[in-house]
DNA sequence: CCTATATATACCTTGACACGTATATACCAT
DNA sequence: ATGGTATATACGTGTCAAGGTATATATAGG
């Protein structure tokens, strides 16, 4: 059983959660709104619902899905222990998702060039 | 350019992470207290820092690795709206509890109909 | 310089997983 | 039953990441 944290890892899954936030939607729904093909939606969805993240009900020939608590927040209570290490740090966030939102889609690979040693005391 | 979300998808990174809350630690501190190899730390190391999780300060033939907040930050601002979400559902299932208290062992098969979807074009 | 210690990287192998295409199943209507 | 719609699954394929082992780099001390 795979951990929370790896269902996130997936963008697709982490969009059709987002789209679940707001209400219940169908499989034809998050395959429109997404632009998802269909088994597309259908797998993650599959691989979402044993997780535990929606669950479904049936209506006529359609999939209702909805979201279900308990994985995210389990994400959330590891995360907890950090808040306390970062709320020192809170304008450094605004300056790196910003970044982010520029970056986006940039993929770069970068040789060995990494850290700087800088004698420390 | 992985997310934030990859990142932390790996059980022994979250180990790693979580260790570095309470201070800076050398490679070798977390290679014992993990009981992981020195490559798996050092590799490990290397994505978290490329991924803005931590930086490296130099002591001696040490590296000394700490914390940096944004990607977990990043993570946290995405959870945000599942917040809402929670609370209001904690409600309903109290509602929803209410109502079942006086019905007791009534098996429930719900097929509501909230959304009413458009076919296709 | 030589050795020991601390950390980083290279190479290889393996397994997981995400995607596309095709097909199967379920349900409704005529 | 037939056809149409909505969703699920099976299969083949390519990619990518994690682990293990061996080795390379850096630094301290004699």
């Amino acid at each position: 059983m795979a951990s929370a944290f790896a269902i996130i890892a997936e963008p697709n899954r982490r969009a059709i959660l987002r789209l679940l936030v707001s209400s219940q939607q169908s499989v034809g729904e998050i395959e429109r709104r997404l632009r998802m093909p269909q088994p597309t939606v259908s797998k993650h969805l599959r691989v979402l619902r044993e997780a535990g993240f929606v669950e479904s009900t049936v209506d006529a020939q359609r999939r209702l899905y909805r979201l279900k608590p308990e994985p995210l927040q389990e994400v959330e209570a590891w995360l907890a222990p950090f808040r306390r290490f970062w709320s020192a740090h809170v304008d450094a966030l605004e300056r790196h998702l910003d970044r982010m939102e520029s970056i986006d889609t940039n993929e770069k690979e970068d040789k060995e060039k990494t850290t700087r040693p800088k004698p420390r005391t």
